[in-house]
DNA sequence: TGACTATATTCCCAAACAGGAATATAGATC
DNA sequence: GATCTATATTCCTGTTTGGGAATATAGTCA
């Protein structure tokens, strides 16, 4: 029954919010902190969590490490996140997390290739607005 | 956002199994006992568990506490209840469970009147099959 | 009233968890 | 090599959790 595993994952707000965002685009921790407004530490716990149970996988980029979902996801987890999908659409966290996601795809800066779609060929890479 | 508090309620397996089986129909203690066959202590607490943060309501019937889905639900419950319901499908546990409850409501016994659809007018009550 | 039944609660313990502070690691760049 | 940056890990603490043993409560029925 490894449905509650997936459920240990989605019990805790943070990793709630980091799982809707991944449903959007890879991201790399900085992004996080940054969407979410949470300490390096907390994000990263939370992402530790989240790998160590199949429910994110990393790639290195320089320096980053890109999370992402998993690319094969069983279809308990599909459905569970098309769900949580669902559900944060009526939240108003969610969606202010959703906005920064997108304030930060247009403005952001290094760790580009990142974004999914790959490329966009935006301005000119600013310097990073990572924070902290 | 209570969306975490419904998954609160679904990381356990034996909490998960109860509501899986609360989508059938509504049920007393005694038959969560003997279809999940586990303990009493553990089946009151969880049960107590769900019903603090308001997945299960209750209601008395003679000497037994009939557990339910609460009657309106937000639409995040619906929607994970009903997901639930489709990962249940793949799963054995959930199955053997489901399987006993058939058994359970075609022999059981006293607190009929509780199972969904009311009076099926069967055979005649027999004893209480309810062990320990 | 007393025995019985169904359920809840209390006490206890071990494990897991969330979070922060401080520190470690490893790649990149100068 | 020194420094900077991004991320991970360790240590510590308070809280929550899961589960069992024992006990309490409250309704029922004889």
């Amino acid at each position: 029954m490894k449905l509650v595993r997936i459920y240990e994952c989605f019990c805790d707000r943070t990793r709630l919010r980091i799982l809707r965002l991944l449903t959007e685009t890879p991201l790399c921790v900085c992004h996080f902190q940054t969407i979410l407004k949470e300490p390096q530490v907390k994000v990263s716990k939370h992402l530790a969590y989240l790998r160590s149970r199949g429910l994110v996988e990393t790639q290195q980029h320089k320096n980053w490490i890109v999370y992402s979902l998993p690319s094969k996801r069983p279809a308990e987890l599909e459905r569970n996140l098309k769900c949580l999908g669902e559900c944060a659409q009526s939240d108003k966290v969610f969606a202010a997390d959703l906005k920064r996601l997108k304030a930060l795809q247009s403005s952001c800066c290094e760790p580009r290739a990142v974004f999914g779609g790959g490329s966009k060929t935006v301005a000119a890479p600013k310097r990073a607005a990572h924070v902290r």
